[in-house]
DNA sequence: ACGGTGACGACAG
DNA sequence: TCTGTCGCCACCG
């Protein structure tokens, strides 16, 4: 895949690294890869790369753990599938993020 | 070319 | 708490 920035590049390794059984969200992720008030972009991206790659993007939820992105999956209700798959508990369409939170303190990109 | 538009989030009141 | 406002930036028509 050509990406058309640094920036995207790093978006999709950071999203491969979320370990399974846990999450994270737009921002942190934005952050992490140096553009820290563009998690709008970020979750553009998701959208756009759905359909293209086989990524874990279920398990990118908004700060508060709501599933926002769930229109993106074909059915309504597979982002939550997919998360319950994994063990991890939802709940009025949001997860516990003091839960499932991936900690991403120590991670190298 | 260019304005509207998001899988967002911080902040003020 | 709850709501509105604003910054952000790649994309699309």
């Amino acid at each position: 895949m050509k990406f058309n920035s640094p920036f995207e590049e790093k978006v999709y390794f950071v999203v491969s690294q979320i370990p399974i059984g846990e999450v994270t969200t737009y921002g942190t992720i934005a952050q992490l890869c140096g553009l820290k008030s563009s998690a709008r972009l970020v979750g553009t991206l998701m959208g756009k790369w759905a359909k293209v790659y086989p990524l874990a993007f279920h398990r990118v939820l908004n700060r508060n753990g709501f599933l926002t992105g769930k229109h993106a999956f074909g059915d309504n209700n597979e982002m939550q599938r997919l998360l319950e798959a994994e063990g991890i508990e939802v709940i009025d369409n949001q997860v516990d993020m003091k839960k499932y939170l991936w900690n991403t303190e120590n991670i190298i990109i």
